[in-house]
DNA sequence: CTTGACCCTGACACTGGTGTCAGGGTTTAT
DNA sequence: ATAAACCCTGACACCAGTGTCAGGGTCAAG
């Protein structure tokens, strides 16, 4: 009944997650997890760790930073994200930035789709004018 | 009527290319640039290197590396883009990377919009279950 | 001869999460 | 007691292009 009864290791928490034992540790340094020591330094993981590091997980997927993170994760492990202030304002941002990714990557695709159309042109007409790498200019 | 009469130094270079003297220091010791030496050890660029420094940036701004780059740099600068094989191939899987990196950030993009939808609803409902960080799962 | 504007090389920093190695302790089972 | 399987910390490497500093030449104008 004593506290830290089915407390786990590191590598067992890294196999519960998938995380590699790696990453837990960073994760510990960037203020994310906060385990227990035991007398002899290792560290010393409660069950709701695993829930902590799933919820690490779906934020790292959704691009934000363990900076970021680390910023509103104490609040979400407590309540529902809609009641976390620090939560929109985050996704707002990190939204318009996924946006302005999307656009300059979508003018680079174009740019390449309007060159290999032009080359394979080209490459039909086989021989006319001399000289043309500058002509699609640029993004 | 010597060769060399028009040549500038590396500052020179910079300011009509607006790439700075550390990129162009860069570029060279990535083999796309290969400006002769003065008598001082200074570097000396031709006329023609203005061309190829745009055509550096030029494929720089397509995401090209300049690894990649200097695999065909050499044949685009005297000849249509067309007609170097190396091109259309490193085009073709560029295409596909930039396709799959929009397709990526598509989906966060997603994710962040139902999240937030999420989010304001619990806001305006106010109060009834509790937790909630994990339904919409991820990318 | 001095000042200032150029030029040279080499090297570290940055971004950010992860792999991996070195060098060393602990625990458990045989 | 020894081997295997864990654990610990600290540090370098990666990607890739750019900024910037240190420490030092060169050259032209005053």
């Amino acid at each position: 009944m004593n506290p830290g009864e089915n407390a786990m290791k590191i590598g067992e928490l890294a196999a519960r997650t998938g995380v590699s034992v790696r990453s837990l540790r960073y994760y510990e340094r960037q203020g994310l997890l906060t385990p227990l020591r035991e007398a002899n330094g290792y560290r010393e993981y409660s069950p709701l760790a695993v829930e902590t590091v799933e919820t690490i997980k779906l934020y790292l997927n959704l691009g934000l930073s363990t900076e970021e993170i680390a910023g509103f994760l104490h609040c979400v492990l407590k309540n529902k994200e809609a009641f976390c202030a620090e939560v929109m304002p985050l996704y707002r941002s990190k939204l318009e930035e996924i946006e302005r990714q999307i656009v300059e990557l979508s003018q680079i695709r174009l740019n390449l789709q309007q060159r290999m159309a032009a080359m394979q042109q080209e490459q039909m007409e086989s021989g006319t004018t001399e000289r043309g790498t500058a002509e699609l200019e640029n993004s």
